[in-house]
DNA sequence: ATGCCTTTGTGAACGCGTGCACAAAGATGG
DNA sequence: CCATCTTTGTGCACGCGTTCACAAAGGCAT
């Protein structure tokens, strides 16, 4: 999953809780499944096994929505499929810039899945006049002075950002300044955005380090001796500035203050 | 962010909230910036400014390390980029294959974040035998065979999946039973794992309609007309299968069943 | 040493999200 | 038409996460 969201916290727009707009397209993409299958009706159960949630979460989530199944029977596929769809406001049309055409740009450029579902990719855009006219993904690659024109040419509402770090907060005032109002940053970057203005952040490195902790964990508790040879490590790298003897988070590293 | 996550739920592992080790990472990056511009010291409110957090929240996520601080003066910066680190179990070194060289793994691979912070790229492994030997990021492609033994070898336990949707579940699998408990999947499937082994979910698909969905629920306040264009489609599209007067969410789409 | 000022650390209240468990609803068979 | 069985929709309780607000703690000037 990425992590990081920056939306207004309280307004619980239109009564969907966010956790439950999190999963329509989890929903979703299940229920396209089936319906590429050609089933019919699917029970609650169902769905949500091959959604990856409990059952009572996804009929709760679906009572958002609205009484959209059959009792004793289950959810029409198509229909759900279509109520969704429609919720998420994929019945219509969502062109997107890609800024930033590196490995990364390119390789979103490339997504299959960008296409399939509401979303249009208007143009990619780089700052590297060199990239300029390229194809990427059968599509010319613009220069980043173009940026403004094509935002409002397109109506484009929705940015991802795939620049370097340095570049990111930038690129998104520029493409805030023009009209944008979504983005999704690539970039490991906090970025400050207007009010009103979507950001939601993709970030490998946080990604890894979560696993890391959790691996950590794992580690510790096979081997009951917490000081590993990270301690020696701690003792010479931490030079605790205020003294006083501190404990830590659970007698964890008792006192390792050289100073 | 990336959304999705599979942990076990109850497991609040060392007392630290899983809210909070997310949080982590973003503390840690805004510190290292602060240690490399050569700051000492910084108050809550600074460093919550910069990771873009609340600064009561930062100083609860904190609490749960220790006390780390001094009242009236702050943090000490390399002090708690030390801290962080080791609780986040980047003071070791983890080695990481990446499976998958499309557009996507080539990406990650080249993705500098990646070394910096105590991950080490062990191995890129794709099932195409063209690519085998093929050098992206300084490193040779190695075949889908080699899989296992690579894990072996390096004693990797994180697992990165950029393969396409299809391959990923029967990959997941190889990497578990080689001995990965921790996997960072980019394939737009919910992968089965067994107890134990930790799987975060990065989804830019699902990431897109959360923003699409947000979007719309703006463009429909400032016209304080839901019934767009997208009515005369819903008719068009949606056939409910059961009869009966179904009301919409709140009133919109009234009585769409054509029956 | 003393008092003031800054900033941390945390107790408490609140709200959101989750899961249980069950009543209501509808299908189905006789 | 009635009984039975399946599955939905949801009231309720619980736990996690967030935020407020403040007392305690330490630095600093006098």
């Amino acid at each position: 999953m990425a992590t990081g969201r920056t939306h207004r916290p309280a307004t619980r727009s239109r009564g969907i809780p966010e956790a439950t707009v999190a999963r329509l397209p989890l929903y979703l993409r299940a229920l396209t499944a089936l319906s590429e299958r050609s089933v019919p009706t699917v029970s609650s159960e169902e769905l949500a096994a091959a959604a990856g949630v409990n059952s009572a979460k996804l009929r709760k989530d679906f009572s958002y929505l609205g009484s959209y199944g059959t009792r004793g029977v289950g959810y029409d596929v198509e229909y759900l499929v279509y109520q969704i769809s429609r919720e998420l406001g994929l019945t219509q049309d969502w062109p997107v810039v890609i800024v930033g055409i590196g490995n990364l740009g390119a390789a979103l450029a490339n997504y299959g899945g960008f296409a399939s579902r509401g979303f249009r990719v208007a143009a990619l855009i780089d700052a590297d006049p060199a990239m300029a006219g390229r194809p990427v993904a059968g599509l010319p690659v613009r220069h980043t002075d173009e940026l403004e024109s094509i935002i409002r040419d397109n109506g484009v509402s929705i940015g991802v950002i795939a620049t370097p770090a340095g570049a990111a907060q930038q690129v998104c005032d520029r493409l805030v300044a023009a009209g944008v109002t979504s983005i999704l940053n690539f970039a490991p970057t906090v970025l400050a955005v207007p009010e009103g203005v979507d950001v939601r952040k993709v970030d490998l490195s946080i990604e890894l380090q979560i696993l890391a902790f959790h691996e950590q964990r794992k580690a510790g508790e096979e081997t009951t001796a917490p000081s590993g040879a990270g301690a020696a490590a701690a003792a010479a790298v931490a030079a605790r500035p205020a003294a006083g003897g501190r404990k830590g988070p659970e007698g964890d590293v008792p006192a390792v203050m050289p100073a």
